[in-house]
DNA sequence: GTAGATGCAAAGGTTTTGCACGTAT
DNA sequence: ATACGTGCAAAACCTTTGCATCTAC
């Protein structure tokens, strides 16, 4: 495989330790240049329409030590917790809200975390060190129209 | 199945306009019983435990209908996404903390909910409806040992 | 009597795994 | 050279569904 366009993303691969192959730099590639979020299954269809095949046991297992290496990150979108789906990761935290009617996740930031942080290490003597978040509504644009 | 103790429930079952089977008060039951946030598999394995038997296919077709009926409430817990536990339907509205080194579940309000929500209302206009939060952390009697 | 509920088994969808082969280091 | 990664197929896991039977109303 052609590597030359990879070069940046062969860097972040090979700094964290992970050996380099052709299949890690695609998945890499196919998740920092989407602008959607995409379940295991979108980037195994992305993978065969371009030109290198990853099986999708491959997917899974690629997805799983780059998410341990801390280069994506998998979000569940609205109530369906059925499947992740995966982003590069990213700082700081955001969250997301997906549209009910157009169905578009928007992202967005708070400070709303780090309150509750605060509040349950304060009320409770708890630490919190985990949080999954996702937000349902209908978006301005829907409202709108 | 002898109905006496479950006058309450079957109430509550005939309110929502659902035909009360034994089957439906039984899982109605332990789900209302159980201090415990019961998976599925949990209620189905109580089932068993007693007399009545309930198929899982009927447990499924069960809490579906008892959750879209308002009486159960189904949760994520923790970064464990892959089933839910239920428990009754309960205002006002409650998280659930999971302790990453005892398992077990804390329950606790905020109103953080509350003010995200005229948040976006104001800052983006979005209306939310749906909310998903699970936590996970130390509680205090953890970090105390 | 009839619409709706149940049990069983089969199928569905997603994720993981065993094993032989291939490859980055 | 060797530890690690990959592909394939099978299995694991959770949930849904088709269909015949049963039951609450």
């Amino acid at each position: 495989m052609n590597r030359s366009p990879f070069s940046i993303l062969e860097s972040e691969l090979r700094e964290t330790g992970l050996r380099v192959t052709a299949q890690r730099l695609q998945v890499l590639k196919i998740v920092s240049e989407s602008e959607e979020h995409l379940s295991v299954e979108d980037i195994h269809a992305k993978a065969r329409e371009q030109d290198g095949m990853v099986s999708l046991a491959t997917i899974y297992r690629t997805l799983k030590a780059l998410k341990d290496a801390g280069l994506v990150e998998p979000h569940y979108l609205g109530r369906n917790h059925q499947r992740e789906h995966f982003e590069r990761a990213r700082h700081p935290d955001h969250f997301h809200f997906k549209c009910q009617r157009c169905g578009r996740v928007h992202e967005f930031e708070t400070e709303l975390v780090e309150r509750l942080r605060d509040n349950l290490r304060l009320d409770k003597g708890w630490e919190l060190n985990d949080v999954c978040m996702c937000f349902e509504g209908v978006c301005a644009k829907c409202i709108g129209n």
